[in-house]
DNA sequence: GATTCGTATTCCTCACAAAGAATATGTAGG
DNA sequence: CCTACATATTCTTTGTGAGGAATACGAATC
């Protein structure tokens, strides 16, 4: 299972969030593709795609002279296995009235 | 809500995702309390609590002199929200083995 | 085999964020 | 008040990582 380290660091920054959010949208796609699709050039995404691809968040499949990628179902399960290990915290906020007061408490401090 | 942007850059960073974990074994906790279970020094501890704090990600509470930080729910939730909106591909994984256990995924969100 | 296209990689620079040190703020107790 | 303690904040230094330009690699086409 890919490590929950490299997952969350690679979800560290916003244009490989946004690189994963564009793969979800349109699927499959090549390097040129994302590039297209992006504010980025093309090795800004091909560096990104490099992380994402070392923590198991997308997938490549070679095809002829494309590169093919898409999401990786495995670095995202790691994440989420990662968060639902704190379920019983934000789960139980919905019936937690101390959550109210302290909330209230703080945003009386500037 | 908390936005996904600041939770998920919050998280990038392997010492808070430490002090996140640190709060979830111990339960509330005081500032040196945090120092001590860690390898950080009190001035980083703070200022990561901060980053943590302005991502609805951890809560304080003062009392006295002390302050006592622990988990929010909220932060965390805006999280395994984001994850939750790839769960489509990561889920699809376990297609095959849904069709044997099928009875298992009660969890439904509105 | 030369060329062109798609992609990856290297090198460089720069910005930003983290760590360190010192100091400020705030609170309890004498 | 003064001191001791807990925490926050500023300032500086340092280092990691993102972006840009140029280049290298690989595959297809001619």
């Amino acid at each position: 299972m890919a490590d929950a380290t490299f997952v969350l660091d690679a979800l560290g920054e916003a244009s490989r969030r946004h690189l994963l959010e564009l793969l979800h949208e349109r699927g499959e796609s090549t390097v040129s593709e994302l590039v297209g699709a992006s504010e980025m050039r093309q090795p800004q995404v091909s560096k990104h795609l490099k992380v994402l691809r070392e923590a198991s968040l997308v997938a490549v499949r070679p095809e002829g002279r494309h590169r093919y990628y898409r999401l990786d179902g495995r670095g995202l399960e790691t994440a989420h296995a990662w968060f639902s290990s704190f379920e019983d915290v934000w789960r139980s906020r919905f019936d937690a009235l101390d959550e109210l007061v302290s909330t209230n408490h703080e945003e009386h401090q500037p």
